[in-house]
DNA sequence: GCTTACGGTCTGTCTTTTAGACCATCTATT
DNA sequence: AATAGATGGTCTAAAAGACAGACCGTAAGC
């Protein structure tokens, strides 16, 4: 991400949106965050369990970036212990039927891929 | 990725293919790539070009990976100076179609996630 | 009084990414 | 004749990012 200095404050440029959405959905965590949501709310520790190999702090920091982002809410409920609520927002929401298909794509094109790379690993020749 | 000692080898867990093939399509890198090589064929400086404010170390590295993971062609041209020519494969133009759904979606939904962003930025008392 | 659970943050380490130099060969410019 | 630029990369050192695990306060259960 590229910033510049604009007299005084700095401004964020951002010349294709998709590079943008990129830089905040294009990641492990966020994709497989909101798919762990897709069926309903979760809880903090729900999500961990949910998700199971991710660290406290990248569930946290994702989690943030989703909420800037408008993806999902974050609820807290001031009991003790503490018990705060991720779920999905409409933008999340709407943001689901692209995802499946990407991951749709990735069920049914998983053989060929691995496949591919035990060709490529086969035939070191011509590299 | 886990990885679990089997005895003597190592084998490599993948449980879900969305993790497999996120870890290699879900880098900004190999997207954009990709959707570079839509309209057809380029060179690797052409390549650098087109996308713009990539390292030429990244694009060779994820060059390889795609062109491992069957997405893409490398024909190289034994002239001098030498030609490399990238080309998507049948395999990577099938994957075109959830992505320019995906580009379609960020497009669309740009403008709701900037304002969220501002949104969140100008109430910072509930956090 | 010890452990567990909650939802995190902090720290130090390890891995990944980046910018930039470098390589060999040829053509075009000065 | 010297030099600059283009080709497609690799290599290195530094910066940024991700990770595991310790830590926090409060309260309930044993």
């Amino acid at each position: 991400m590229t910033t510049i200095s604009d007299g005084e404050e700095i401004v964020f440029e951002q010349p294709c949106p998709i590079r943008d959405v990129l830089d905040r959905i294009g990641n492990q965590w966020s994709l497989l965050i909101l798919e762990a949501l897709a069926p309903g709310t979760l809880r903090f520790n729900a999500l961990m369990r949910e998700i199971g190999d991710i660290s406290k702090q990248m569930l946290s920091r994702t989690l943030k970036q989703l909420e800037q982002d408008g993806f999902i809410t974050r609820t807290l409920y001031p009991e003790v212990p503490p018990r705060v609520e991720y779920a999905l927002t409409d933008l999340g929401r709407s943001f689901l039927e692209p995802m499946q298909q990407l991951v749709a794509w990735a069920e049914s094109h998983h053989r060929a891929i691995v496949e591919a790379r035990t060709r490529y690993q086969a035939n070191p020749e011509q590299r």
